[in-house]
DNA sequence: AAGCACGACAACCGCCCCTCC
DNA sequence: TGGAGGGGCGGTTGTCGTGCT
């Protein structure tokens, strides 16, 4: 059994930490800790996170209260593998999304962000390696004929152009691009991507939207919506496609093709929503 | 049986955004 | 308007379990 580490000093840094690291508690969470944790919530409700271990009697951090009530204790969270519809689903929004983690996790009831990270870790990108695909682009890692050599060389180091995961904090927002933000939110602009949503069908893994997990970005209702919506399209347009064509080429030439031209999915979200 | 390597995953860390005052 | 605190995110680390030598 792991033992419980007991920091001694605090870590200067330029920025405050979430707490004292002076007595705090680390390593695994003990059934009883977790009893306490889930109790203390289920009575106070979670919020406040950095002063809810001296109320709760805890000596964790409170991010580590956090981390493990969304991570394990909440009663959304689904334990178990990874289904296989579940996987594909994964690889699906991370080809659209890149390492979005909370965004992806969003769309996967039950299932959180840490633990779609540690399986794409483990799992995905080992299979697609081993498969010859580059995780991060969904790319062929070397294929044969290589064009321009510099420009995809280029390529191959920069991050996917339709992932671009940027090097700052990433969230949904970003993802719609900056200006969105004053005009993403009119209740017209929500339904035009609503009518796409309907044009090609709403049955995104058979999962409402706004159901467990999945349900913390909807209920923003303001770009994470529109941006989830959009998702939803892009997800269906894809499933669609590839039941039609049986062939995965017809996602890149109608998907993926399109973002590169237009630089990342927040442009590429932009213009559908000018062009439904 | 002991040591080592590796996979799986829980947990930690630092950064950033948002909200409130 | 700016600072502080709360909360969330993605990357990384640490630990345990298991299989192999």
């Amino acid at each position: 059994m792991k033992k419980p580490i007991l920091l001694g000093t605090s870590t200067v840094t330029s920025r405050t930490p979430c707490c004292s690291k002076v007595g705090i508690k680390k390593g695994p969470w003990t059934a009883e800790e977790d009893e306490v944790l889930a109790n203390y919530i289920k009575i106070e409700g979670g919020g406040r996170w950095r002063t809810l271990p001296k109320r709760a009697g805890l000596l964790s951090c409170g991010k580590s209260c956090r981390l493990r009530w969304m991570n394990y204790l909440r009663p959304t969270v689904k334990r178990g593998p990874i289904a296989p519809d579940e996987e594909d689903l994964i690889l699906r929004l991370h080809r659209l999304v890149g390492n979005r983690w909370a965004l992806i996790a969003g769309r996967i009831p039950g299932r959180t962000d840490n633990e779609i990270k540690n399986y794409w870790n483990t799992h995905l990108s080992k299979n697609l390696i081993s498969q010859g695909i580059d995780p991060r682009t969904h790319k062929p890692l070397n294929p044969v004929s290589h064009g321009s050599s510099q420009a995809n060389q280029d390529d191959d180091d920069d991050v996917p152009e339709s992932n671009p995961n940027p090097p700052s904090s990433s969230k949904s927002s970003e993802l719609m691009g900056e200006k969105t933000n004053s005009m993403a939110t009119t209740n017209l602009e929500s339904h035009q991507i609503y009518q796409h949503q309907q044009e090609v069908g709403d049955d995104c893994m058979g999962q409402p939207s706004s159901s467990g997990n999945g349900g913390d970005l909807v209920e923003n209702g303001n770009e994470d919506h529109m941006f989830s919506l959009f998702l939803d399209s892009l997800i269906t347009d894809n499933q669609q496609q590839q039941q039609q064509s049986n062939n995965g080429d017809l996602w890149e030439a109608e998907i993926m093709s399109p973002m590169v031209e237009f630089g990342n999915p927040q442009n590429y979200f932009n213009h559908h929503q000018q062009h439904p």
